[in-house]
DNA sequence: CAGTGAAGGTGGCATAGACCACTGGTGACG
DNA sequence: CGTCACCAGTGGTCTATGCCACCTTCACTG
C-alpha cells in the first residue's frame, strides 16, 4: 500500500506533537496510555515512543511513576509562566524554608576550592551539604566551604536552624559584608535529581557565591542547585528618569540565599526576589 | 564464569563515569574515541553508550560532530565556573550586540498576551522575534509582543541597530519607565536550539519581562530564550551594613535587556551583570 | 596540476526483543 | 472478615542490528 509521508522528517517529532495534543486535552493529572499501548497506536518502536517522551518529561509536560504510569504533570509547564495581569504585585518568597545537613566534615581545601577562598590547597575546610526544604519540599541542594578556622566548633545542628550569618557574627565574630554571586542554567545529575525529586536531566538554576567580611576576607564559598521547576527570580528593573516606589524594601531576599539566613536585615540592594511556585 | 558485579547498577553510570575521567585527561577540544570504538572497549551497546554521551552532552561536557566525532567541549563545564580568584572585579557584559529580525508580523494578541499588556485579546499587537547575537554568534532569541497602536509605522529594520527604548521614545514618544522581569531555568526546544545553535534539551534561560511607559501602561511584552552554555548572571549582593563600593555604575546592564537597548543610561538600580563566557 | 567522485568512518535514527523492578489489584487462605 | 501471596501490567534498562546522512580522505580523471 501506499505509505504516507511523515509530515516531519523525524518520527520522535511526530509523536511528540500527537502527545502535546493528547496533553492538551487532558486535565492536570490524569493518566495517558500505556508506553506499550502507545508504540501500538502510533506504530512506532518502543525506544522512538520512550525518547519523545523523555522530551517532554525534562520539559516538564508528563512524569512518569514506575509501575503505575504516565501522567499529565500537575504544575503548567516552564514556557506557561504564571506571571499573571497582576505584574505590579511582586510575588514574595513564600513558605517556610527549613534545612537538613546531608554531610558534614572537615577537608582540606583542594585547589579549586582553596583558589576561591584565597587559601592554601592544604587549609582545612568545614565543608556541608544541606538540603533546602520549603514547607517540607526539597527545593535546593547547599554546598557550603566554609575555612575550618573561621569556625571552630561548629556544629551540625548549628546548620540546621536560624540565620547562618547571624551565627557567623553571634558565636564567631566575623561580619559578613558582600558577595559576588553568579547564576547560569544547569541540568540535574543522578545524585541531584534523587535528593532534590525531580527527575534526571531536569532544568535547574546554579548558583555559585563567594561572600566576604567587612575585611574583605572570604568567608563563604557556596556551590547550590535550585529546582527549576519550582523556582524562578523575579526583579523589578527601573529604566526611566525616576526610580519606581519601591514598595517592599524589607520582606524581600536574594535569590539563592533563602530566608532564614537573611532574618531580620533590611539593607539588601538589589532589586530581586526569588519566587516559590505552588507545588500544584 | 563469575561475572564481577558492575561498581555501579547502572552501565549508563559506568559508562559515564569512564567517560568523565577519560575527559579530564584530555584537553578542551580533544577528539574522544568513536562512538563504536568506545562500545568494543567498555563492552557496552552503542544505544547504551549514546545514553551516557547524551547526558554528558547536555550537561556541556562533550560536543558531537556529525561525521566527524566526538570531542571535548571547548569551553570548561558549567560546574566549573570561571569566578576565578579576582572576585572583585566583575566581568562586564561583553563582546559586540546585534540583532536579526527572524519574524514582524501584526496580529491579534490573544487570550494570554492580552492579559500582560492589558488589552483586549482581539486588539492587535506587533509580534516581532529576533535572534540576539554577540560578535555574529547567536547568543538568545527574543520575542516581543508591543500594542500595536504603539508603534505606527515600525518596521523591521528599526530592530535591527540601536536601542528600541531610544527608539520608542524619539519616534513614538513612549517613555519607558519599570519593568517587571522573571528568570527561570528551562531546556531548548527543537526550534531553539536550532536558532541558537545548541543541541536539544540543552540549558538555557527564559526571562518574560513587562515594561511599562511612565504612566504605567504596559508597552512591552518580552518573552526570550537565552543560550545557558555562554551566559549567566554575575550579580553583587550587600550583605553588610555598609553598603559595598559601586565602581561600575555606568557600562552595566540587566540580564535580558542586552546594552544595545540601554545604550547612555546611568541610572538602572539593581546591582547585576549579564556575562558572556568566551566561545572558546 | 586541479577537480571530482567513490570509499570508509563517523554520528543520527529507528527497530524488535528481552529481562528487571515496581505497583496495584485479586483471589486464596487463615 | 482480614491478611497475605501472587500476578498482570507498568515503566526502566540493555542488547543486537540495520540503515541513513554527513564528513574526510584519497585515488582517479580531466
Amino acid at each position: 500500500m501506499a505509505s504516507e509521508p511523515p509530515r516531519s522528517a523525524l518520527k520522535r517529532e511526530r509523536v511528540r506533537d500527537y502527545l502535546m495534543e493528547l496533553v492538551e486535552s487532558c486535565a492536570p493529572g490524569d493518566p495517558i496510555p500505556s508506553e506499550r499501548t502507545l508504540c501500538e497506536r502510533l506504530g512506532v518502536s518502543r525506544p522512538t515512543l520512550r525518547s519523545a517522551v523523555d522530551e517532554l518529561v525534562t520539559t516538564g509536560v508528563l512524569v512518569r511513576e514506575h509501575g503505575r504510569g504516565m501522567f499529565v504533570a500537575r504544575a503548567k509547564i516552564t514556557q506557561e509562566l504564571a506571571l499573571d495581569g497582576q505584574a505590579h504585585r511582586l510575588p514574595q518568597a513564600s513558605g517556610t524554608w527549613a534545612s537538613r545537613v546531608l554531610e558534614f566534615t572537615t577537608v582540606q581545601a583542594g585547589a579549586r576550592v582553596g583558589r576561591k577562598l584565597h587559601i592554601s590547597p592544604a587549609a582545612e575546610i568545614t565543608y556541608i551539604a544541606r538540603l533546602r526544604l520549603v514547607d517540607d519540599e526539597p527545593m535546593a541542594i547547599e554546598y557550603l566551604h566554609v575555612p575550618a578556622d573561621l569556625v571552630p566548633g561548629l556544629h551540625a545542628d548549628d546548620m540546621e536552624s536560624g540565620d547562618f550569618y547571624d551565627f557567623l557574627r553571634a558565636r564567631h565574630g566575623v561580619h559578613v559584608h558582600e558577595a559576588v554571586q553568579s547564576i547560569e542554567p544547569t541540568v540535574t545529575n543522578d545524585e541531584e535529581a534523587r535528593l532534590i525529586g525531580v527527575p534526571v536531566l531536569s532544568p535547574a538554576l546554579l548558583f555559585e557565591r563567594l561572600t566576604k567580611d567587612d575585611t574583605g576576607r572570604p568567608v563563604e564559598y557556596v556551590h547550590s542547585v535550585y529546582r527549576g521547576d519550582r523556582y524562578r527570580i523575579v526583579s523589578r528593573l527601573a529604566l526611566g528618569d525616576a526610580a519606581p516606589a519601591t514598595a517592599q524594601s524589607a520582606d524581600r531576599h536574594h535569590p539563592g540565599i533563602p530566608p532564614g539566613d537573611l532574618a531580620g536585615r533590611g539593607d539588601v540592594t538589589a532589586l530581586m526576589v526569588g519566587e516559590v511556585q505552588p507545588a500544584g
